[in-house]
DNA sequence: TGTAACAAAGTTGTATACAAAATTGGATGC
DNA sequence: GCATCCAATTTTGTATACAACTTTGTTACA
């Protein structure tokens, strides 16, 4: 919903498509993104690839190894921890927002996104379910009509996606259609008391589901994940 | 105080000089920043400057303006409200984690960021106390330990900068020395509780010092600055 | 005199070429 | 047989050249 599409073989488009990528995890956190590989396949030159990977390198997507490239990134424990405290700062507040200004189209805009994600999920597209379960959060702020702090909830969604590749425990579980749903009677009501205590506890829910005990750091280098 | 040095002639040290000259007004909102001319400032090449611009773009400090070149960014009155409510979710709660880790090393730290502000103010070098007033809320984050809400606080100080350039009003005034005094006891006294309230009454007095009555938009073109 | 079309200058967008750094593989010495 | 050093390869960092676009200044025409 809303694939936002910019001119195609710009640096916009190309780090669009990353970022779909990772968000969807076919690029897996560590994949090593060579510029030359990735100018090939979008045909475009090195100058425009660098460009896509500083813009997800400043969302902290990628990792920029000076001299030695660029990855997709692997957020420590540490990391996972602080982006769910921002998220928990940000968005509870954010959707009682949402759901006081809520208007019959962007109830059906949220619906449409809750029915696409179960529609991916029965095609067994996972990854597509997972990246339209986060944009569901993402539309939320836009509903809110608070575009900067929609800017940083993109980002740290994006990055949460990284975190559950790393982190995620629990499998199977209904994930958390079960909250959306909710939070879409929330919203039906424009109830921002409702909203925002949904939100606060479908986000530690989140949190709950990943395995963040720490295990010495990240897991980046082989060194540790061979443990030697 | 914490000039964070890199290697000079790189892209990250051109961006950080340039947000530094925004950040102290010496590049006021709507200045035009040609590629040629800050590459023969830093006397390197256009690549390394497209980088820094884009870089500072992404923190909202430059607008790339397509086949236009880059502009010091002028918020909006919305943008300007906007990042004031991020600020305003995000640091009172963030003032107080810092409280509760607070160290007699962290407050030394603090304390002589409040003097070289004064040292500056004495100085007449308004803008470079500017630049270390918005300074002692990025390192409240840091002491908070919080380096994912650091990194956002410090994009929203960068603008608050920007809309400070634009929309001051109320001339003179104790400016906020008062205020971060204030914060420094309720620091010195672990008190958390304060400290939330003092950041969150800060912000609420930092915003009402601004002149954001809806002026049409933005004064971005010359048509509406002259009315017709 | 004012408008419109056109031409020229300047600036950004993109690609390519070259330089520097890091990794990898092999050879040499112990 | 193992470790160390050195060379070759690969990949990134930077500069420059060219193409495309926007703006501005001029000229022709109504």
């Amino acid at each position: 919903m809303a694939e936002t599409a910019a001119k195609p073989g710009t640096s916009d488009a190309v780090a669009a498509d990353l970022e779909l990528a990772i968000h969807e995890h076919r690029l897996p956190p560590g994949t090593k993104l060579g510029e030359d590989e990735i100018a090939e396949a979008y045909s475009t030159s090195r100058t425009t690839i660098r460009a896509a990977l500083q813009a997800l390198a400043h969302r902290r997507l990628v990792e920029l190894k000076r001299n030695r490239g660029a990855f997709v990134a692997q957020p420590s424990v540490r990391e996972a921890r602080e982006v769910f405290e921002a998220r928990a700062m940000l968005e509870p507040r954010t959707a009682r927002s949402a759901a006081e200004r809520m208007t019959p189209e962007s109830v059906a805009l949220l619906q449409a996104h809750i029915d696409a994600e179960h529609a991916a999920l029965d095609a067994g597209e996972s990854g597509r379910a997972l990246y339209l379960s986060g944009h569901f959060h993402i539309e939320i702020a836009r509903i809110a009509d608070q575009t900067t702090i929609e800017a940083f909830v993109s980002e740290l969604v994006s990055r949460s996606s990284l975190i559950i590749a790393l982190y995620w425990h629990r499998r199977a579980a209904l994930c958390d259609s079960q909250a959306h749903h909710a939070l879409m009677q929330a919203f039906i009501d424009k109830d921002g008391d409702l909203a925002e205590e949904l939100m606060k506890n479908h986000l530690l829910d989140l949190v709950a589901s990943l395995d963040l005990r720490n295990r010495t750091s990240i897991p980046t280098s082989l060194r540790e994940a061979l443990g030697r």
